[in-house]
DNA sequence: CCCCGTCATGTATGCGCTTACATGCCGTCT
DNA sequence: AGACGGCATGTAAGCGCATACATGACGGGG
């Protein structure tokens, strides 16, 4: 299709050759009659070569499609200009977005982004971090606080500036860039509990490792305890989260023996919406009798029928104001350390006033 | 927190001062009294080492904390053990599964795998991939056929093996991994006119260098020609892929002029289920008066109200299929070309026939 | 008119690793 | 017994680039 082109680059001809090689700055130099220090100067420090000298480097560098190989600049420089960001999944809207606008930021700076996915295991997460920092990255952004101690030393050994993103705790070891999540969750319940609410069930994501998901019930504990209250065992429900758990999880709940609960909060809005279908299926009146919480503000949260009351969290900004501090970091400059960013209380149809 | 664990590690206590790096192999082989070629040789033929001298070196290299370093190893070997793969966004569930699935699989062949993300923009996608090849990729996934020619022809200049994933034309002179927009719209489309479907309405993400929005479209088209019919221009909508534009669109659809479409076909879920809450909003019967269609199958869309009758694609199977083909190149092996995947149609209540 | 500073460029070293080849040892076959 | 082959390991040469330092040209000031 592009044959045609291919006769304008020297070397392509030679492909299918064994001796052919991606051109080397050596031969940029020869064919533009200088030195390799000067075509290296010419990319990396422009203002040190004059501008005949250099335009003619691009052009010869252009013709021959010479692209600088960066394991010799990492070499040679000892700068790799990589970064690597460690998350559960890239397959969960919430963390694909923190890691598109981080990288989309780092980028703009000129550093390549390393994705490393731990499934939510920690042994997977400290060897993705192995591997990064074998590939020399600069900087390091985690999600979740809770790791094997050895990925922290493998960071803290090599003097990587790192981050935890998402998570942030009050009374972090670690620099984090993301909210608090009890303080969230304390003040969803806070809110569920001024609607009169007094019996609540939680359907909630795996938390075996999982320091988002073990602060949140901790949030919700919390509220519950400042009214002398607390979660019946029976009115628990740890799964994976998607609808079908969301959905089961509430036919057992409200199935169960013992009071039926009022308010059911779920860890996100994927459960939640389950819930929500579940209750529709059920022909249960939402918020009439029970009230339904989510977490994430989903775009379709708005949608649901009633729509979700949820919380929400700018993702993006979070993944931006990540890059933004390893960027510092990058530059030896002061760490700033941010405040926590807040989660935002999205009140709407699916919660209501205990028995209205 | 672990400050008591840097003691483990000899070199961690220097950290601050300005002298102190990563161990190298050769303060590895120092340690374990060899050569720095056994040390290389018991981390990449173990076999060629005897075990009592390769369990000392790896006790060695434990203690010591030494990872090594790529770019070196990178420059050395003429392998980077690297692949890249272009997508648009990691904003999009279909893209996210892909490249998750993607690195998964490349990733227990010990390849990391550079993410480059175009947003929607063939000079951005140019450079990305620009990037990968600076960085030595040794084969890359392409979300999408339509590239600029500079893209294919910097990949095959250097003789990179590369798959288009996602798209997968019949006559594409590029390797594919995925399905036939094209065919799978006809086959949708065909099943609207079986049904006595007459009149379109199409509403569709941006088409501009998008050959997969393109292709659907002519699958679209192709299906209606069959029958002597076309999309009027008043019912073509084209913009975001969001609920917001999809209820907009169906909106001034059926406000405006001459004969109301009997179905609208959407070009994605989201858009789908756009227009069914704005039909629910109107109080138009779906799909009494109006049949819906999507793309995707969100998981979402077995629960909408009506739910929505889909297509869908099992995107962590293209993903992982493209890395096995071009595993299979990295090895020299046969390039075996896959058959393309099929695009299934899953009929659920929101299409009907005609006038129900 | 000479000296020296400045600027553009060249020279040459080494970043950390892999690997072809060299070395030396030991066991085995003739 | 001598030769030879196989094996474990060492030696040393780069891989492609950046950069400290050297060089040389040029110009301005004393």
């Amino acid at each position: 299709m592009y044959a045609h082109t291919y006769a304008l680059i020297p070397w392509c001809g030679m492909r299918d050759s064994q001796t052919s090689r991606p051109p080397r700055a050596i031969d940029v130099a020869a064919a533009a009659g200088v030195s390799t220090a000067t075509v290296s100067r010419a990319f990396n420090a422009p203002e040190k070569v004059l501008p005949e000298v250099r335009d003619k480097i691009f052009a010869v560098a252009a013709e021959l499609g010479w692209l600088p190989n960066a394991a010799g600049a990492a070499l040679a420089s000892r700068r790799t200009w990589l970064a690597g960001v460690l998350i559960p999944t890239l397959d969960h809207d919430v963390f694909a977005a923190q890691v598109n606008a981080l990288q989309a930021h780092l980028s703009a700076s000129g550093i390549t982004v390393l994705i490393g996915c731990s499934n939510y295991d920690l042994d997977e997460a400290t060897e993705q971090v192995r591997v990064m920092l074998a590939r020399g990255i600069e900087a390091l952004a985690i999600v979740g606080e809770q790791q094997r101690p050895e990925l922290f030393e493998m960071i803290s050994a090599r003097g990587v500036p790192y981050v935890v993103m998402y998570s942030h705790p009050p009374k972090s070891v670690h620099p984090c860039v993301g909210f608090d999540n009890q303080a969230a969750f304390f003040k969803l319940t806070r809110y569920l509990l001024d609607l009169g609410h007094r019996t609540f069930a939680v359907i909630h994501q795996p938390s075996l490792d999982n320091d988002r998901v073990l602060a949140r019930l901790a949030g919700i504990r919390e509220a519950l305890a400042g009214e002398g209250l607390a979660l019946r065992p029976q009115h628990i429900f740890e799964g994976q989260a998607t609808f079908e758990f969301g959905r089961e999880s509430l036919k057992t709940c409200l199935a169960g023996p013992g009071p039926r609960p009022t308010a059911v909060i779920c860890g996100n809005d994927t459960l939640a919406i389950g819930a929500l279908i579940e209750a529709r299926a059920m022909g249960i009146d939402v918020p009439g009798t029970l009230s339904v919480t989510g977490f994430d503000d989903l775009p379709i949260a708005e949608f649901t029928a009633p729509p979700l009351t949820t919380m929400r969290v700018d993702n993006a900004a979070i993944g931006k104001a990540a890059a933004g501090y390893l960027l510092t970091q990058l530059k030896r400059q002061a760490a700033t350390p941010q405040p926590p960013f807040e989660a935002q209380l999205i009140v709407r149809g699916s919660t209501g006033p205990v028995g209205a």
